[in-house]
DNA sequence: CTACACCCTGAAGCAACTACAGGGTCAAGC
DNA sequence: GCTTGACCCTGTAGTTGCTTCAGGGTGTAG
């Protein structure tokens, strides 16, 4: 399949699946008389794979790791399992961090009385102090 | 003040100050003769209101925004309430986004039995059908 | 035979910094 | 008076994960 194809089989775009290949995530296919990138069955799975990942959030450099766990069948899964646990902390210090803040600009947004810049509550409470340059 | 005490002052990297004068959200300091940088309390004023800005979590454009808005004191306060809401609403979306995602992970995590990749639920997930490239 | 959709490469741009390389300045201590 | 070390300067490149662009070539339908 061509390189349209298989961005479109899984939801990628065109420059998104070079990309992938310039930075070594997934291996560069065969080309046809024309030069055309001519991918397989084995590309497709390997690319649905880091979609999949990336989709629930890993990096580039987690799904590279990944990758590589996931080729030798053998190995325990201990290596995988801790991976997804310290995204999944990850996430959760983000959520964390998004709920503070969030409250914060909540409260900051409810004082506004809608009224002149001159006494606009959120303007004060990010220059304190009366000085608001 | 020279620009590694206006960086101490805000809880900024002195080249994160020079960045904002280079982008233009700073104004340029007068120089002392040995072309140091000697910012005033003007500065330090506009710097920490940046910086509560950023902790807010308001991007270098609504905060060059807000800036303007700011130094226009007569105006109405409600482009200010706007930029601040769309803010608001943008944190619930990636809350959302966020939570989505913990839950979906959290139960591919769940599902891990610690055995071997080749039957780890992580990697089964991420390459659905047995094609575990 | 000519449109038009698709493919190619390589470089630059995005946010918001951070980190270097390769210098100059200044006060303290010996 | 000279060195050490902390600070300052400029300019460029790196970070993440792509997207966009310029400037081409290819393949096929009408």
């Amino acid at each position: 399949m061509k390189i349209g194809e298989l961005a479109s089989a899984t939801a990628t775009n065109v420059e998104t699946v070079r990309y992938y290949e310039k930075i070594g995530l997934l291996a560069p296919p065969a080309r046809t008389s024309s030069n055309y990138r001519a991918y397989g069955a084995d590309h497709l799975a390997r690319l649905s794979f880091i979609r999949r990942a990336r989709d629930l959030g890993f990096t580039l450099d987690a799904v590279r790791e990944l990758l590589t766990l996931s080729d030798d069948t053998g190995q325990s899964c201990e290596a995988v399992d801790g991976i997804a646990s310290i995204h999944l902390t990850e996430i959760d210090r983000k959520i964390g961090d998004l709920k503070a803040l969030r409250s914060e600009l909540s409260r900051v947004l409810g004082s506004c009385s809608h009224g002149t810049v001159a006494d606009c509550k959120i303007i004060e409470t990010l220059a304190p102090r009366g000085e608001a340059v």
